[in-house]
DNA sequence: GCAATACGTAAGCGATGACTTACGGAGAAA
DNA sequence: TTTCTCCGTAAGTCATCGCTTACGTATTGC
């Protein structure tokens, strides 16, 4: 749920692959496997730490499970990294017009 | 210099703290292992990851380093999360109007 | 009930990574 | 040159992680 959770999650390549092609619109799980070089049991567990970390949501449809993107999450992040970006760029605007370290 | 390297640099929690400090005003090595419960070693490789990243930028003060946020690296992240956010939300949204997966 | 589909979970393995201590190098002061 | 400060690097250790195969579960259709 927090920020640090959801930089952890996006981090390694596999499972921000599994993320961008969820960001091109809700798959299921077979359809994203299908797309990676990696079985369909290793995009299930990525998935479960995406969901675990709010940035995607399941929906049940038969036997499959849609993915998609968990806007809210995805919000939350950005917030963040926009608290962030004005606090270190302000700082670092006034040390490098001030001289100050 | 991807943006997947500037992820993955921010992923570790002790590796986002010592960014978070930078954050706040330029360092040295000392005076960020000073405040974190690791070495200093242990930062100065952390720093590494950071620079290699384009995270921070490194200048010399007599037998210190002074380390400080690269604000055109963290520029381009932002740029990155900027154009997925407009490209995944606008999907999101789109799919949940029309109800088409 | 029986078979098929789609998926999550458990167990295990190989690789990566974060950390430590020990050491060497560059700059400042005498 | 010698000494001190501050730092990067090398080597090694221990934990974590990403992946695979094998298996169990829930849903659909006959």
């Amino acid at each position: 749920m927090t920020y640090g959770e959801k930089l952890e999650a996006l981090a390694p390549p596999t499972r921000r692959a599994v993320f961008e092609r969820l960001a091109k619109g809700a798959a299921s799980v077979g359809e994203i496997a299908a797309g990676l070089p990696v079985s369909r049991p290793a995009v299930s567990q990525h998935l479960r730490v995406l969901k675990d970390a709010a940035l995607v949501t399941e929906t049940r449809d038969g036997t499959k499970r849609v993915y998609a993107i968990d806007s809210q999450g995805l919000a939350e992040l950005r917030d963040y990294f926009d608290r962030f970006w004005d606090e270190a760029l302000d700082i670092f605007k006034r040390s490098v017009e001030g001289g100050d370290g």
